[in-house]
DNA sequence: AGCACGCCGACT
DNA sequence: GTCGGCGTGCTC
């Protein structure tokens, strides 16, 4: 009997691949766990055990495994099923989902090593150049990397001569693996058995009148053991005053003995948590009205306006499933998993509150899945989209915050999968509960509410009935034709802030567009400076005196003329956060200003730098981008100004009217969180636009009504579900060709389905990729998997035209 | 995707 | 010649 296994391979590739395995090793395999497998000519992967099969037959040769990774699963059982659902429904491959689910330090790759054969001898004569600067590198160290022979030789390919080598026998190649994840450790101190009696210690205490020092640490150790455990190295190192170099010869005298014991990075020491605090009367009912819909298995949907307290009754049910035993899982945008609210929740929860985003490193990242692999201990995890695919062994809760936040929804790479969506299949397969919270639902969920798939909770006042800002509207039109600016400025928004800072209250200040200018143009002859591989203009940095394209970073210098006619009456157009800055300054020299965008926040902790200056009222002004409206808690700002509000709603996207109001509603709860009630001030060439009124009334359920009757008439979600197809190639031609060429073979698509394009967008370039988007467009009434199927099957024939061969082409269902 | 192989044009 | 670019085929 010979057994084969199924893997799935972290690969943009359909089928799962099999391979022989013995059947020792078909006996002690368990799904889920980690085999090393052979694929290609030289790689080895890390693959996923799916199935064990008995005597199968096929046309290929089958290898086998290199060797079993795990002794135990490292997925939750149940979960491939939910891989399989993700990529059915997003249209992508199984193995992709696996690598956006694993941690990196769980996906071993090999690499190629090159070390020296020393069974053959040669005459440096008989070696060409290369291969005598490799052989040489070599003596001095025993193995070497293939990128490292690489810049040694300085060129790009260096396989072929490698492999040459490998022939003549002067080197050996070798497949390595290697593990990037390592515990942390702890050093911890003990003395060694043979002085544990008292009468032993004596002795060698008497015996050591010459070496004080080390005396000290023995009689300091003796002090600070408490029954015969050994104590942490560092402690005992800080409590005798001793240094490395004493404690070290007492180890190499073996009087003391030293051992490692693995630590958590993640864990911190048991505390029980915080009392939580009593919800208020309108939180008690939202609270009863949750656990109603959870009773029926309802998807709820948590709308509260801003700074009405929806995380005290998050906390009030994660404590609840906790104490029940269940682990919880709280999605927040990536941008939101702020140190403020994460000191919050541990406040509460201690050790059960476990981090899982970007910022935190790969052994840290483990050490969570680790964690909530087993059920051992419930835990409550925070953490952006990706925490959604950890491996949770009972989970009975999934909080998505900021539901609306389009950056639940992923774009690239492939899974394209969106966590709220996806939590709600998740949460059915695991039968835990979902709680949605916005202050600005997306209309998609508000919609389920209305048609009985969603069960509505609201908040409609602030917690301690604080008020809501007070929201006017400023018309800048107006206010330039009487000569009322002061650059982008207007006179009320000066005044408004001045009174602000008189009260010695913060402003925040917001321009959704970062830099100084998004274009710098000749006065004399239009021309304006592009970025070179992307089809866009290059937005001016004052600050760094640069000229940075947005879209793949390229950047130049500020010229001092014209590159086409070399005047020098070079102007700006438009304004960023930059701008406003420096403008801020001028207005209000005395003052103290920071600024918030990608472009200040681009370090691991300049974020949280920012939040404590104006935390501390080390500046009284803050201007930013959109990075300002998610989940800040400023005590002292009294007054928000948006210097220009209908930059959004002008965006030739479906979506734009709804992410506008979504955006204004959001900055604006950030002013005036206590007591005092808060102004903000929209600037505005056009204050009567619906969506702008609809902002300064607070309207949301109007913005929802109107808003829903566009995308009903213009047929958008949530009435029709998207599909786009993106294809990229460096050239125009073959591009918009392959784009027609789809567009053509969908259209023997079912009646009634609406196939759109191909159309470049409007930045039709980027990275020197020429785009092309196809939008297929369908009702409710016909069934996605079958549409799904068709365009799968065509872009598999697609794949196998020649001339398209090297067109990217992605599908984006959901799209955004 | 990632990699090898093979063909071709442009340079030390 | 020799190097890197790029199209093509393939992965159990």
């Amino acid at each position: 009997m010979s057994y084969f296994l199924d893997v799935i391979l972290p690969l943009p590739l359909e089928r799962y691949f099999s391979y022989r395995i013995t059947a020792a090793e078909a006996g002690m395999i368990q799904l889920g766990m980690r085999v090393a497998v052979p694929f290609g000519k030289s790689k080895i992967y890390t693959g996923i055990a799916v199935a064990v099969r008995e005597n199968i037959e096929v046309a290929y040769d089958i290898k086998d495994i290199e060797f079993v990774i795990d002794e135990a699963p490292i997925l939750q059982k149940g979960q491939i099923k939910f891989w399989e659902w993700i990529a059915s429904y997003y249209l992508c491959s199984v193995g992709q989902v696996m690598k956006a689910a694993l941690p990196k330090s769980l996906l071993l790759e090999s690499e190629t090593i090159i070390q020296r054969n020393e069974e053959t001898t040669v005459e440096d004569d008989e070696l060409t150049d290369q291969e005598f600067l490799i052989m040489e590198a070599l003596e001095n160290r025993k193995a070497m990397k293939v990128d490292e022979v690489a810049s040694l030789l300085d060129r790009k390919t260096v396989l072929p001569i490698l492999r040459n080598m490998l022939s003549k026998h002067l080197i050996i190649l070798q497949e390595e693996l290697y593990n990037t994840y390592r515990a942390k450790t702890e050093k911890y101190i003990s003395l060694a058995p043979e002085f544990q009696d008292e009468d032993a210690l004596r002795e060698l205490l008497d015996s050591m009148t010459r070496a004080p020092k080390q005396r000290e640490v023995l009689m300091t150790l003796f002090m600070m053991r408490a029954g015969d455990k050994p104590v942490k190295s560092k402690d005992l190192e800080t409590r005798s005053k001793a240094t490395r170099a004493v404690m070290k010869s007492l180890i190499d005298k073996k009087i003391l003995l030293e051992t490692e014991q693995e630590v958590s990075r993640m864990l911190m020491d048991r505390q029980t948590g915080h009392e939580l605090y009593e919800l208020n009367d309108a939180q008690e009912v939202a609270y009863n009205e949750i656990k109603t819909a959870f009773e029926d298995d309802k998807v709820c949907l948590l709308h509260g306006v801003t700074s009405s307290g929806k995380t005290e009754i998050y906390v009030k049910l994660i404590e609840e499933y906790l104490v029940l035993g269940k682990q919880c899982l709280y999605l927040l945008p990536e941008i939101a998993l702020t140190t403020q609210l994460i000191g919050r929740l541990q406040h509460y929860f201690k050790h059960q509150v476990l981090v899982y985003h970007s910022k935190y490193n790969l052994n840290e990242r483990q050490e969570v899945w680790n964690l909530v692999l087993d059920a051992h201990e419930p835990y409550v995890v925070i953490g952006a989209r990706s925490a959604l695919l950890l491996p949770f062994a009972d989970l009975g809760l999934i909080i998505v915050d900021e539901e609306h936040e389009t950056s639940f929804k992923q774009f690239d790479p492939a899974p394209r999968y969106h966590a709220r969506d996806s939590s709600i299949v998740l949460g059915k397969m695991k039968s835990s509960q979902i709680l949605l919270g916005s202050a600005t639902p997306s209309l998609e969920s508000y919609y389920n509410t209305t048609i009985g798939k969603f069960e509505l909770v609201e908040l409609k006042k602030r917690y301690n009935n604080v008020l809501m800002p007070e929201i006017n509207m400023i018309d800048i039109k107006e206010k330039h034709r009487k000569k009322r600016m002061t650059g982008h400025f207007s006179d009320t928004l000066i005044e408004a802030m001045t009174q602000a800072f008189k009260n010695d209250e913060q402003v925040i200040l917001f321009q959704n567009r970062r830099g100084f200018a998004p274009i710098m143009e000749c006065n004399t002859c239009g021309h304006a400076p592009q970025c070179p591989n992307c089809d866009v203009s290059l937005t001016v940095h004052q600050h760094r005196g640069q000229m940075r394209c947005h879209y793949c970073g390229y950047h130049t210098f500020i010229p001092k003329e014209c590159i086409a006619c070399s005047s020098t009456d070079l102007d700006t157009k438009g304004f960023g956060t930059e701008q406003i800055e420096a403008e801020f300054l001028e207005i209000f020299p005395q003052r103290k200003i920071a600024r918030m965008d990608l472009d200040t926040t681009r370090g691991k902790y300049s974020y949280e730098k920012l939040i404590d200056q104006v935390e501390n009222r080390e500046v009284d002004a803050l201007v930013g981008t959109q990075m300002l409206t998610k989940g800040l808690d400023f005590r002292h700002v009294s007054l928000v100004g948006v210097l220009n509000a209908d930059a959004m709603l002008n965006f030739p996207d479906f979506r734009s009217h709804e992410r506008c109001f979504q955006l204004l509603t959001q900055v604006a709860g950030r002013a005036g969180r206590t007591e005092k009630r808060g102004t903000v001030l929209l600037q505005s060439y056009n204050p009567y636009h619906m969506i702008l009124q609809q902002v300064s009334t607070y309207d949301y359920k109007t913005m929802f009504k109107e808003q829903l009757q566009d995308r009903y008439q213009f047929k958008y979600p949530p009435y029709q579900r998207l599909i786009r197809i993106t294809f990229k190639h460096r050239d125009y031609n073959t591009t918009l060709q392959a784009g027609e060429w789809f567009v053509g073979a969908l259209n023997q698509i079912e009646h009634g389905v609406e196939v759109l394009g191909p159309e470049f967008p409007p930045v039709s370039r980027v990275r020197n990729l020429f785009n092309v988007h196809v939008l297929v467009k369908m009702g409710k009434t016909h069934s996605p998997e079958t549409i799904k199927g068709f365009i799968a099957k065509v872009k598999r024939s697609f794949e196998s035209i020649k001339q398209y061969r090297a067109v990217r082409c992605n599908i984006d269902v959901d799209c955004y």
